[in-house]
DNA sequence: AAGTGGTCTAGACCACCAT
DNA sequence: TGGTGGTCTAGACCACTTA
């Protein structure tokens, strides 16, 4: 399903210069109490080396990494402690374990896309991917109006951002709205075409084009009535109820990426969620 | 902070009886490949007998468990193992681990309710406990017009549920309004005045007079136009758009315990959730 | 058959809490 | 001081994938 991918000659290297105490520091009678080297369990500093590498870029998403018995040797920790510091890797959806092939960075496909983050689905539970159409997209400064992207990004006011506006669509019927802003530094050198010819989700696209690794979200949402320009593109009555949700995505170091609002027309569909996790 | 709490004599009894195939079975060579005797990996199948114990009730919420040594010896595992498992069922809430204290089953405070379930917060980030006001409380049969309610507690027509109607308001001013669905014979003896009269949240009285714990909850929200019901007790004119959020809450066994219609009036609060868990 | 992750064990020592 | 959970190790064997 998946190609076996290559694994970077200089990770080693790398990953032996983070190594957690040069050898043997952590172990059993540490030097003091943990105040002496990095800080926290010695599982904690090898999954940091990890992903300091992970996030360098120096193993591109979809890569396979060493063995874990390579791994273990490299950050000179036993096979148990590295295996914790993966299994704390995995649970971030940061990697993939799959047996018998090896542990890879964890890509953007579209079921993650689907799955992690919010859905919409038909009320009687039917799921589906959204058909995509970039309506609008343009280079601007933001001002003053757009305080909430201005606080949620951390940006100043005048700082250059790029802003998309997409129609998703659900069985050819317009759903959700969505404006999106993301600072431009980040995403230098997107166009409008790159946007138009993407294959998958535009967190693929952030990924692959600028090495941007949408780890999770936070979201509010509130029921407002739809304004004219909303209407129009949803093709509702102005003034109909609809959900506004205003998502910030963030990346390594809870860094923010991105700020959305989509306004979903819930008439036929629902936003759904399920908390805390199945058994 | 929490009183040490007695342990259940009789556990270790009940424990053995569940215990993973009678000592020394899934080890090394395993008799076949898993068709044997429980199924899948050693930890889970001690996973699940602990499940058990804590399911039947036998030891309450808030009771501290028999130590890690101590479980491990009468369920014939090592202690990786035993730790496995109960790593997994801290992962679900069911239990909490306190260094050097013991192992106890999760109780239903206020914190795990207003985090791990939907939350409700001012514009600005401010967050409160609700304050509580029962509107209504009947026991009647469910009919047909509750079709929702029907399908998602898997009752059939005619059988007899409680009804609750709650405002909740913050700074003063109502925010939620509550229609929630028992199902009667899981919580026989429920009465108006046992309701009054709780000192917590409602899911801890569900724990504490119904043995019934709430693991996990399914919710689908979608923006409405209030109706003269809902904006009477919301406080706003009638068809301003409110968020409706309804709610699916589910015990051990993914089976369901309550139904429940949220309508939000979000004009001066927002409905929050972080998705993925934080770093 | 060789390599990878997945499970299990057995024991040592540490950090924390109660007494 | 004694008990609890928390960390770390070292090695054996299993299940799965690939060639």
């Amino acid at each position: 399903m998946r190609k076996p991918a290559p694994v970077s000659a200089l990770l080693p290297a790398m990953l032996r210069a983070l190594a957690p105490g040069a050898r043997g520091v952590g172990v059993g009678a540490g030097a003091g109490t943990e105040a002496a080297g990095g800080a926290g369990p010695l599982y904690r500093r090898a999954k940091r080396a990890l992903l300091q590498v992970i996030e360098q870029g120096a193993c591109a998403p979809g890569t396979a990494l060493p063995s874990e018995t390579a791994l273990a040797g490299t950050l000179g920790v036993s096979i148990g402690t590295l295996r914790r510091a993966v299994d704390e890797l995995v649970a971030d959806h940061i990697l993939v374990r799959q047996q018998g092939r090896g542990t890879f960075v964890a890509t953007h496909d579209a079921e993650r896309f689907l799955f992690q983050f919010f859905h919409v689905e038909r009320a009687d539970g039917h799921r589906e991917a959204p058909q995509v159409e970039l309506l609008a997209f343009e280079r601007q400064r933001l001002d003053g109006d757009a305080a909430e992207a201005l606080e949620a990004l951390r940006l100043r006011e005048g700082e250059h951002v790029f802003v998309i506006q997409n129609r998703l669509s659900l069985q050819g019927r317009p759903v959700v709205f969505d404006r999106i802003v993301l600072p431009a530094p980040m995403f230098r050198g997107l166009t409008e075409k790159k946007l138009r010819e993407r294959p998958g989700t535009i967190y693929q696209l952030y990924q692959s084009e600028f090495a941007i690794t949408v780890l999770r979200a936070a979201e509010r949402a509130r029921a407002v009535p739809a304004d004219r320009a909303t209407a129009r593109v949803l093709g509702v009555v102005p003034g109909a109820a609809v959900m506004q949700v205003r998502r910030t995505a963030l990346t390594f170091g809870d860094r923010p990426v991105e700020y959305r609002v989509s306004t979903v027309n819930t008439a036929r569909h629902d936003y759904v969620r399920m908390l805390s996790r199945p058994a």
